[in-house]
Order: C-alpha cells, then sequence, then structure tokens
RNA sequence: GGAGGAAUGGCAGAGUGGUCGAUUGCGGCGGUCUUGAAAACCGUUGUCCGUUCCGCGGGCCGGGGGUUCGAAUCCCUCUUCCUCCGCCA
C-alpha cells in the first residue's frame, strides 16, 4: 500500500511512475485525493462536535456536585443535539475512510526505477548468464521422459489422488527432495537465517498484508469451511510474523528461512507451459524473507541475490539474472530479479527462484514500523526471495546431468541424498 | 466439544461510572557525579488522525456493538490466552 501522504503531495509522480507497470492510476488516484479532503473536513467537524459535548459533559458532572440540578439537566438537553450530529459525521468518517483504503489497495507499489516498460516476460532484461555456450547445443530428453526412464516421478497416480499439477515423487527422486531441502536450510542457517517452520494455512488478515489479497480469483486456495488459505509460499506467513509489531532499528536485518509447501491455483495455465514439473498446484519451496532498514534495503537485495547464484553455482547449474519490466513485475514488488536455469532437455530457462524488495509495501499494509534514530515511527523495507523452488530445480538437474550410468548429481548434495546417481 | 477465569502503555501491575491517556515499578532516552563504567539522584518516555504545525483538538485500556450527559470501569458479542473435563497424532 502506499502512504497517503506521500500520494498527496506526490500525486503527479505516482501517475506517471506506474506507466512503466502498465497501470493507468489516472483516475484512481485523483479519487482517493478527493475523499481524501472529503475526510479530512469531517474529522475536522467530527473533532469539534466531540470537543464540544465532552466539555458540555464535564461541566454537567460539576453541576451535580453543587446540585445545581436545573441548570444539569438543561445542558443534558442541549447535549443530544450535538449526540446526534456526531453520530451522523462518525459514520460518514468512517465510510469515507473505508473508501479511501479500499481504493489504496487497488494501487500497485511504485516500480524501482531501474524497471523498464514493457508486456510480459519477453521483455525482461537479462542482466547476467552465467552458461557455457556448449550448452545450448547438447542434445538431452524432457525430464518427463526420464521420471519414466527411471520410475521415479508417477503424474497419472498423482492425478487419480488429487488432480493434475499434483505429482507423485518416489523413491530417488523423493530423497533428493528431502536432500535438497535440508541442504538448502543449512547453507541459510549458515548464513545467519534464523529457521522457522510456519502454517500452511494463513487468515484474511495475512493474505492482505503480503498482498495477495483483497484479489481472491487469484493464486490462492480457499478453504469451504473455515476462513482460511492455503499459503502460495511461505513468504505470506512469514513476512506476516511481522504483522502488526513496532521492531526495533537494531533488530535490522531481520533474516528468516522458512522450508514449506506451496499451493497455487494457476488458473489459466495451459498446455506445454504446465508439462511436467513446470508448473504445478502443490511443490515445495524453501524461502528467504528479510526485513531492512530503508536505507539498506537494495544491499540485501544484491546480498540475496548473490545467495541463490552461490547455490546455483554449487549445484553447477548454468543459469541467468533478468531484472523482470514492468509488466511483468508483481502488484506489490518495487522490483524482481528471476533466477532462471538453463534446461538441456526442454531447451528452454526455468525460472527457479524470484528475489524482490517490496520497499514499504507490505509493511504499509501490515502496519510493521520501526522506531527511528530521530524516534520517530517509520515503515521498514520487506524482501523475499525462493533459495530455492525445487520441482524445477529437479528437472534441471535431471535433464543437464543425464550420463550413461543414470543421473549425476552434483557433488555438493552427495552427503544430504546418500547416493551419487538416479538410476 | 463442555465448564470456569483472564486480556490495561516495551514489560510487570494498579485502577469498578465523572478532569484517567490512565498511580507505581522495571526497562528506554537525556543529564548530574566519575579517568571510564556501575550505583545513586534529577528529568523525560505510548500511538493514530486532523490542524492556522508555538501549540491546539479528537480517537485509542484485545476487536466490534450498546447503556449513559459522561465508560478502562456497566451490558451484549467476537477473538485470543490460562485452568479443568472430554477427544486425540
Amino acid at each position: 500500500m502506499l502512504d497517503i501522504h506521500y500520494i498527496r503531495e506526490n500525486h503527479k509522480e505516482v501517475i506517471e511512475r506506474l506507466k512503466v507497470k502498465n497501470f493507468d492510476a489516472s483516475n484512481l488516484v485523483n479519487r482517493i485525493l478527493e475523499i481524501d479532503k472529503k475526510r479530512r473536513e469531517t474529522q475536522n467537524k467530527l473533532d469539534t462536535t466531540l470537543s464540544e459535548s465532552k466539555n458540555m459533559s464535564k461541566e454537567i458532572g460539576s453541576l451535580f456536585k453543587e446540585a445545581k440540578f436545573d441548570q444539569a439537566n438543561e445542558l443534558k438537553e442541549k447535549t443530544s443535539q450535538l449526540k446526534e450530529h456526531s453520530k451522523e459525521l462518525s459514520s460518514e468518517l468512517e465510510n469515507l475512510k473505508n473508501e479511501q483504503q479500499k481504493l489504496l489497495t487497488e494501487l500497485p507499489n511504485l516500480p524501482h526505477p531501474s524497471v523498464k516498460k514493457g508486456q510480459s516476460d519477453e521483455d525482461n532484461e537479462v542482466v547476467e548468464q552465467q552458461a557455457k555456450e556448449s550448452i545450448f547445443k547438447e542434445k538431452g530428453k524432457p525430464h518427463w521422459e526420464l521420471a519414466d526412464k527411471y520410475d521415479v516421478i508417477d503424474f497419472n497416480t498423482g492425478s487419480k489422488i488429487s488432480g493434475a499439477g499434483f505429482p507423485i515423487y518416489k523413491r530417488k527422486v523423493a530423497r533428493l527432495q528431502r536432500a535438497l531441502i535440508n541442504y538448502f536450510l543449512d547453507l541459510a542457517r549458515s548464513e545467519g537465517y534464523e529457521e522457522v517452520q510456519p502454517p500452511v494455512l494463513v487468515n484474511e488478515d495475512s493474505g492482505f498484508g503480503t498482498g495477495q489479497l483483497p484479489d481472491k480469483e487469484g493464486q490462492m486456495y480457499e478453504l469451504e469451511n473455515a476462513p482460511l488459505y492455503l499459503i502460495p509460499t511461505a513468504e505470506v506467513p512469514v513476512t506476516n510474523m511481522y504483522r502488526d509489531m513496532v521492531l526495533q532499528e537494531k533488530q535490522f536485518p531481520i533474516k528468516n528461512v522458512a522450508y514449506s509447501s506451496c499451493f497455487r491455483r494457476e488458473a489459466g495455465s495451459y498446455g506445454k507451459e504446465v508439462r511436467g514439473l513446470n508448473r504445478l498446484h502443490q511443490f515445495d519451496k524453501v524461502e528467504i524473507v528479510q526485513i531492512q532498514h530503508p536505507d539498506k534495503s537494495y544491499d540485501t537485495l544484491t546480498e540475496m541475490i548473490e545467495y541463490v547464484k552461490r547455490i546455483l553455482r554449487n549445484l553447477e547449474l548454468p543459469f541467468r539474472v533478468s531484472r523482470l519490466c514492468g509488466g511483468d513485475t508483481s502488484f506489490a514488488a518495487a522490483v524482481t530479479y528471476d533466477l532462471e536455469v538453463y534446461s538441456k532437455g526442454q531447451k528452454k530457462w526455468l525460472e527457479v527462484s524470484s528475489v524482490s524488495n517490496f520497499e514499504t509495501y507490505q509493511s504499509l499494509r501490515m502496519k510493521t514500523r520501526f522506531k527511528n534514530r530521530e524516534g520517530k515511527m517509520q515503515a521498514p523495507h520487506t524482501l523475499n526471495g525462493s533459495a530455492l523452488a525445487l520441482p524445477r530445480l529437479v528437472a534441471a538437474l535431471m535433464e543437464n546431468n543425464q550420463t550413461s550410468a543414470g543421473i549425476k548429481l552434483p557433488e555438493v548434495i552427495v552427503p544430504y541424498t546418500g547416493f551419487d546417481y538416479i538410476n
């Protein structure tokens, strides 16, 4: 959520910058300013009215003490009028506040100045590519064929018991996933991230706090007999741990890592994009979250991207880093970097991590604050990134490491799996 | 699921209808003292909204609603926590 004070002062800039996200904010911003003005006027009227009736009440109190009952009763009658008036004003104020809040939540976060205008993932800027040219020429089978060959992923049985997009990992791939999760958690812990195990069901306030709600037709599954949502990422519960909190500056950076299953509706996805492990309704992910002082959040963003790159290098995977264009950057993010690995069986780049800085967008929604050096309340910046999401990573590991003896695992994971080939 | 108890400022803990945004202690911040620190002493210390920004007005005692001229205090309701019973991985 954007700060109303900021919009009030910089409405032209807000409209201009949101164009980068292909969002025409002019009507919305104008309505917000209009309502804001009305709201403040109403607040003023209400305050004056309440002040008057408050003073009268005090007077009545002292009149009673002095046993001047006639005068007291006379005043009592006067207050009833004020009361009526203040009731009207406060319900009016309530409506205006709600309306303003609703409109504010419809505004996306402002994109960082580095973000370029663009429509889709085709307009994303590759900022770094670390893949040997030779890999693009190599041949390989797609992972779904390898999964059959080694009998390690069962898509059909998953479909039977749940539906499309719910595979069953078996045998050595099941064990590989468990190993990867442990490896990622250990690595994050050694980098100072505190491990947490969050709920996978969250309430509406949490969904709102990180920006998934109020869009109910979006990515989250909603329960029918309880007001809860299945998390699409551990970002939601982990970031919301700090909702409605006043933090201390010396706590920064707050670093958490969490493993969780993630659930996504992925409505509208179809075709080859969803083949195999490419797009699932349920998958496992290790997520890193940081809460940082606004002055330092972009250093933190770089540090988080470097951290993910390090994992990919350790796993010996060819990767590239892109900065998403405005059109591809999510509603709540100021800037997002995607990390993709090249998967030679499908001959394409697979997104395995997405690292974002939300600046104050989430903290303003969540009412997360800290007291700064001047003693004033300030909104911190929130950041998160996948480190890493498993299915596409497993797909890439399978496709890129095919040998006649089976799929050879990178050395770094062998101590965790206890085996070095999937065969 | 059933029965009872509780929820007050960063924390602890007073306050049961009238100047209470709230006694007090701890903690925090500033100062005195000290070579420095501790102790002691003095002062200060919630947040949000509005404003003609010195200052002033209003809201907030778990959330919402009600009674009253007036509510932290009385009533209703919801949530959370604690104790006991039941069930249970």
